[in-house]
DNA sequence: TTGACATATTCCTATATGGGAATGTAATAT
DNA sequence: ATATTACATTCCCATATAGGAATATGTCAA
């Protein structure tokens, strides 16, 4: 089996550096495509296709606008991501804290040591 | 340009459903390959074929215990996703924000409708 | 050493890219 | 109607899978 599709679901649509560019580009405001290519100096055919793809997965919206068409990011679709992170949360916390008191027993060892040796 | 390597860095390496699983069993307790084969019902090559991704990029640790070897999940290479997701809260919240506001809109509307009919 | 157990790697194949080039299509201007 | 502007799609190619099968490697037990 091949890897899954980008447009199966949003992983693997922003698993693509350059599609996560287009969403922070896309989230303040809605912009023509041009305007894509120009801010990040991309070919007009690339970023057709990633605007596909995000399409395609609902990350981004599209309107029209006489000959330009306008997109936007979609930020309802990420939050399915940001909630899955989310989920490791407690985890890292806790890791943080392990190194931390690891660090302040060492602290506390040196310093005992430091006592002796006067 | 084909798709960057799975390998390339915790996007990628998410991007499959199989390895997320694999995360999310891995974040409680450490545990042998075989175990992760029994629980996720996969091939063992495939799951030591995650597990090489995973490990790669720096979302699990493992160590040795005798002929086993035992993985962990490392969340805080999630973070970084959790945080790249995060920007784009505020950007979801202000739609929720705009679609309560239509709906409010709309009822204050029908309300004065209904008042007319009387 | 030999065997059993636990994992990892290699080989093979079908599929899905992402970029570049060329072309197609829709909407507006003249 | 025709040219122009703004995008989208198609074709081609090199590369990276993910799964299945077979095999290799590493560790402990007798």
């Amino acid at each position: 089996m091949p890897r899954a599709a980008t447009t199966s679901d949003a992983f693997n649509a922003v698993a693509e550096p350059r599609r996560r560019e287009i969403l922070t580009l896309l989230a303040l405001h809605e912009r023509p495509v041009n305007e894509i290519v120009l801010a990040l100096r991309l070919e007009q055919p690339s970023v057709s296709k990633h605007l596909r793809v995000l399409r395609d997965v609902g990350l981004v919206r599209m309107r029209r606008d006489g000959r330009r068409k306008l997109y936007r990011t979609n930020a309802e679709a990420i939050r399915p991501l940001h909630e899955w992170t989310g989920e490791f949360e407690r985890f890292w916390r806790h890791q943080l804290h392990a190194v931390k008191e690891r660090a302040e027993a060492k602290m506390a060892q040196a310093k005992q040591h430091d006592e002796k040796e006067k």
